[in-house]
DNA sequence: CTATAACTCTCAA
DNA sequence: CTAACGTTGAGAGTTATAG
C-alpha cells in the first residue's frame, strides 16, 4: 500500500515576509493579492485577530489601524524562490515527490514503513526550518486525501503539538472522535457547493463523509467525490504526479491598477499579456492554434456602465511566435472593443496547444528544423532571460503602463535581485 | 445518430 | 490625496454542432 506525506508551509507568504524582516516577528501580517486588492495570506497573529481570508483590504483599514496590522503586496519572486529551496530540501527525504503548489508538496514514503514515520516527519520539518527558515507541517496517510487531512490535524494541533500527524499510527477510536468533530468542508475536494449539498443530506462531518456509501455519493454527486470517499477510507485513487504534463491552455490575465479607456491602452495590455503567454508556451516547447481575448468593466461598480465580451480566434497554422500571436490577439480585441467604458481587466488565453514536433505543418510552411521564427524567439527569450522581462519586446507593448497593477507595499526581492538587497556596509 | 467541440460548473492554491 | 474586491488551471458533465 502506498504511503503519502503532505508537507505544507505554514502561512506561506506571511512567513516568507517575516523571514527577512525581523521587525515583523510577533506582529500581525497580511499579504495582499494583485493590485493590493484582497487578503490572501495571514500570519498566526492576523488569524488570531479574525482577519478573514479574501477580505478586500480597504474594508479592513479600521481593524488594521486598531491592531497595527502590517499589509504587504505579494512578492511572487520571493515566494517562488523560497518555495524552490523548500522543495530541494524535501527531495533529500524521498526520491518521489510532487510539487502540488507553491507551498505544498506530496512525498511518497513507499517502502519507508520500517521507519518511525512520525520521527521522519519531524526530521523533515526541522530540516526545512533550519536550512530555509520557514515553518511547516507534515501529514501522513494512505492516500493524498488522508495526507491532506492529517496535515490539517497537525496544523491545528489536534494530533499532538509537534506539527506532524500520522494517521497510520492513530488508534481508530481516537481518529473517529477527531473526524467526528471536523467539518466536512475541510476535506480536500469539498468546496462551497458540495458542502451545502452534503449538509442538506445530513453529512456534516469528515467522519460522516468517510462512512458514506461510495456508490450513493457517485449517483448524487460525481465520480470525483466518490474517489474522495474512497481516499478517506485509505484506498488511494489519486496517484503522485511527479512530472507535470504540458499545459493544455495558458492564461494570462490581470486587473488594472486604474481604468483603461482607449483602444490603445487596452491593446498595450493585450499585447503585454500575449507576450507573457507566448513565453510560457515556448518554455514547454509547444505551439497554439487558437486564442481567446476577453475584456471586462468593473463588476463591483454596478453604478457604472457594464460591458464584458470575449472573442475566440483560430489560426490558419499553429504558432508560438510572439509577433504573430500579438497580431491575432489585437485582431480579436478589435472585434470586441467598445468606446465609452472604463475597463478593469483583460486577459489572453492560448488554447489548442500541442508539442511543436506534433503540429500539422501547412503545405507552404518551411521544411522541418529550426525555422527563422524559432531562432528569433529563442534570441528574444535569451535576451529577456538575461536582462529582465520586457528588455526586448514587440512594438505593440509600450514602455509605460499606466494601468499596471498596484503593488505599493512590496518587500524587496531579497533572494533574487542583488540591487534590491538592503545591504548595510561597514562605515 | 454519433463523435467531437464548446461551454458550464466546481474546486484548489 | 483618493479609491479601492485575485489568478490560473484542471476535470467532469452537459449541451450544441457537424458530418
Amino acid at each position: 500500500m502506498p504511503i503519502f506525506a503532505l508537507y505544507d508551509i505554514n502561512n506561506c507568504y506571511a512567513s516568507a515576509e517575516k523571514l527577512f524582516s525581523p521587525k515583523l516577528k510577533d506582529r500581525p501580517v497580511v499579504v495582499l493579492s494583485s493590485n493590493d486588492g484582497c487578503v490572501v495570506a495571514r500570519s498566526a497573529e492576523a488569524k488570531a485577530l479574525k482577519v478573514p481570508m479574501g477580505i478586500p483590504w480597504f474594508k479592513m483599514l479600521d481593524l488594521a489601524r486598531q491592531h497595527g496590522i502590517v499589509a504587504l503586496s505579494s512578492n511572487y519572486e520571493l515566494y517562488g524562490d523560497l518555495s524552490n529551496r523548500v522543495v530541494s530540501v524535501l527531495r533529500q527525504f524521498t526520491p518521489h515527490l510532487e510539487v502540488y503548489s507553491i507551498d505544498e508538496s506530496f512525498l511518497s514514503l513507499d517502502g519507508f514503513s520500517h521507519l518511525d514515520l512520525e520521527d521522519y516527519g519531524r526530521a523533515i520539518r526541522e530540516q526545512v526550518l533550519q536550512w530555509v527558515g520557514l515553518p511547516g507541517c507534515v501529514g501522513i496517510g494512505l492516500s493524498k486525501t488522508q495526507a491532506k487531512l492529517a496535515n490539517f490535524l497537525a496544523k491545528k494541533g489536534l494530533a499532538g503539538s509537534d506539527g506532524v500527524c500520522n494517521l497510520l499510527s492513530m488508534p481508530s477510536s481516537l481518529l473517529d472522535d477527531l473526524l467526528g468533530r471536523i467539518e466536512v468542508a475541510e476535506v480536500w475536494g469539498v468546496g462551497r457547493k458540495i458542502d451545502a449539498q452534503l449538509q442538506s443530506m445530513g453529512i456534516t462531518t469528515v467522519k460522516d463523509l468517510r462512512d458514506a456509501d461510495p456508490s450513493m455519493i457517485r449517483q448524487r454527486f460525481s465520480v470525483v467525490l466518490e474517489r474522495t470517499v474512497r481516499e478517506l477510507n485509505g484506498v488511494s485513487c489519486l496517484e503522485l504526479e511527479e512530472f507535470a504534463p504540458d499545459k493544455k491552455q495558458i492564461m494570462v490575465s490581470r486587473s488594472f491598477g486604474q481604468y483603461a479607456y482607449s483602444f490603445s491602452e487596452l491593446s498595450d495590455a493585450v499585447a503585454t499579456y500575449t507576450s507573457r503567454a507566448a513565453e510560457k508556451l515556448r518554455s514547454q516547447d509547444s505551439m497554439a492554434t487558437a486564442l481567446l481575448v476577453f475584456i471586462e468593466t468593473n463588476y463591483f461598480r454596478q453604478d457604472e456602465p457594464q460591458y464584458h465580451n470575449s472573442f475566440r480566434l483560430t489560426f490558419p497554422e499553429a504558432t508560438s511566435d510572439t509577433r504573430e500571436l500579438v497580431q491575432y490577439a489585437l485582431e480579436a480585441l478589435r472585434r470586441i472593443y467598445r468606446r465609452g467604458y472604463g475597463f478593469k481587466k483583460c486577459g489572453v488565453m492560448l488554447t489548442e496547444i500541442r508539442p511543436k514536433e506534433a503540429v500539422q505543418a501547412s503545405l507552404f510552411s518551411p521544411a522541418p528544423g529550426e525555422s527563422r521564427s524559432d531562432k528569433i524567439m529563442s534570441l528574444m527569450d535569451d535576451i529577456n532571460g538575461k536582462w529582465g522581462r520586457g528588455a526586448i519586446r514587440v512594438a505593440a507593448v509600450s514602455a509605460e503602463h499606466p494601468w499596471a497593477m498596484r503593488r505599493e507595499r512590496k518587500s524587496p526581492n531579497y533572494t533574487t535581485r542583488w540591487d534590491e538587497l538592503p545591504v548595510v556596509l561597514a562605515k
